[in-house]
RNA sequence: UCCGGCGUAGCUCAAUGGCAGAGCGGGUGGCUGUUAACCACUAGGUUGUAGGUUCGAGUCCUACCGCCGGAGCCA
């Protein structure tokens, strides 16, 4: 009985003869050979059937599978240089799992549309693979970061009971004959848990109602927290800058073959290390005058303003201190000019956009009562929000990372709906 | 919401206002080394929907629907 392996563990077992179950890649055939590609989930190999050495019924049955059926191969691996692997099964035993129907999916060129509608077959395919292999190196990186420098993991609720900014729209649904939205961010919650634990992170899905639809908008989208307690803006943009550096140095480190097959030029992740460019938001409106001298100073950045700035550089920039007019109502002022937030945004490399957007918080009480009343935000449901400030009130900073993007940026692809595994926008609800 | 583009075979696309086609995928047959294999044959169509102009509309016009990606907003 030939052991059952995994088809990335094959030149183990050079010479021997293994069992491989999986479903079939592609085939090929000349007469009395059957050149089959299995895939398993790991990898793919070419599983050779020569009609002179297998049974007539094994011929048969590797001339009727159709692509994507499943089946259970038993053969001998020998290594081969024609083989994309280094390695080939040369076929004693087929057995068919289930023979699959027509594959919607072929070998030739498809539609993004037509893809997406069949984003639960998509997902075989060698590109997705790799894609969503370096988003789980992404997050497992990201945990990993937090996890080693004593952050504790506090998950923050989905349904909230108001908007968390004001501002953004929200998605509203009926909470037994109540108003709930599903939430756009975990930050405030994550602040109550940074005054009881000190260094936090939460971890999890957000939800933007807004009727975006560009390459780097999702309406369901994966956000990574940190939030930590006696924190100033400067501290917060060092961790920001050593998590982003990690997530980028892992992903070389642990997923370097499925940037090969993305054909992501990796030379320009290489040098993503610290120290990433700081600079003041003023220094960015000049940046942009010189491109764009139309913007007006005091606005927020466009996202060809956001590009004008990060083409300046080889590895993301961080821009602070943004006016606070254009900034969430936590934010926390600036002691050197009160026009301007403690806030910084983290803008990707190449075009990619914000990944990164981060503050000190408003830590006094009065401070905070006035911006909420300002924003006209319901004074009650913040009242636990105000205790914060009120009970050992203390200095503290966080940012959100967006999975999605930071993914489509290292793994160098145009769209952020193939980073996250079935993607939801404004017109895709399905499947 | 606004601006722009595109809707033709299962898929990707072609067709000057004048016979609706190719490649891939499917089916049948052939080939002992294929690499998106190849070769031959074959089936496959309410040209997004509704109206209009015209002797004649896939092609021109109007409306609607769907999708794409850009703006705004954001991660």
């Amino acid at each position: 009985m030939a052991e059952y392996i995994k088809i990335k563990d094959v030149a183990r077992y050079n010479g021997q003869e293994v069992t491989l179950k999986g479903w079939l890649y592609n085939k090929r055939s000349s007469g009395k050979l059957r050149f089959l590609l299995l895939r398993d989930g790991t990898e793919i190999i070419q599983c050779v059937v020569f009609k002179g050495s297998v049974s007539p019924e094994v011929f048969e049955r590797a001339t009727q599978l159709t692509q994507e059926s499943s089946c259970i191969i038993t053969g001998v691996v020998s290594e081969d240089k024609r083989s994309a692997l280094g390695y080939e099964i040369q076929v004693n035993d087929l057995e068919i799992v289930q023979i699959a129907g027509e594959y919607p999916i072929s070998k030739k060129e498809h539609g993004v549309d037509f893809l997406m509608d069949h984003r639960h077959l998509w997902l075989r395919s060698k590109k997705q693979h790799a894609l969503i292999r370096i988003r789980h190196e992404v997050i497992r990186a990201a945990r990993e970061f937090f996890d080693s420098r004593d952050f504790t993991l506090v998950d923050t609720p989905i349904f909230t009971p108001n908007a968390a900014e004001g501002t953004t729209t929200l998605f509203e649904t009926d909470y037994f004959d109540q108003k709930a939205y599903l939430t756009q961010s975990g930050q405030l919650y994550g602040e109550a848990a940074a005054m009881a634990f000190g260094n936090i992170y939460c971890f999890g899905p957000t939800f933007r109602a807004e009727k975006s639809k560009t390459r780097r908008h999702l309406t369901e989208f994966w956000m990574i927290e940190p939030e930590m307690a006696y924190c100033d803006l400067d501290q917060d943009m060092d961790v920001a800058e050593a998590f982003v550096t990690h997530l980028v140095q892992s992903v070389l480190k642990n997923r370097r073959r499925e940037l090969e097959v993305l054909e992501r030029d990796t030379s320009k992740l290489e040098n993503i290390r610290p120290p990433f460019p700081r600079i003041h938001y003023n220094e960015a409106v000049e940046i942009i005058k010189k491109q764009n001298p139309d913007f007006i100073d005091g606005d927020d950045f466009g996202a060809a303003d956001e590009t004008i700035i990060s083409e300046q550089f080889d590895r993301p920039v961080m821009v602070h201190r943004y006016p606070a007019e254009v900034k969430a109502f936590y934010m926390k002022r600036d002691p050197e000019n009160a026009n301007h937030a403690l806030a910084m945004d983290m803008l990707a490399p190449e075009g990619y956009g914000e990944i990164i957007g981060g503050s000190q918080r408003e830590d006094d009480y009065d401070a905070l009562l006035e911006r909420i009343r300002e924003h006209n935000l319901p004074e009650k449901a913040f009242a636990w929000y105000l205790d914060l400030r009120k009970y050992g009130s203390v200095p503290h900073a966080g940012f959100g990372l967006g999975i999605e993007r930071t993914v489509a940026w290292i793994a160098g692809i145009r769209h952020v709906r193939e980073t996250i595994p079935f993607p939801r926008t404004m017109t895709r609800l399905y499947p």
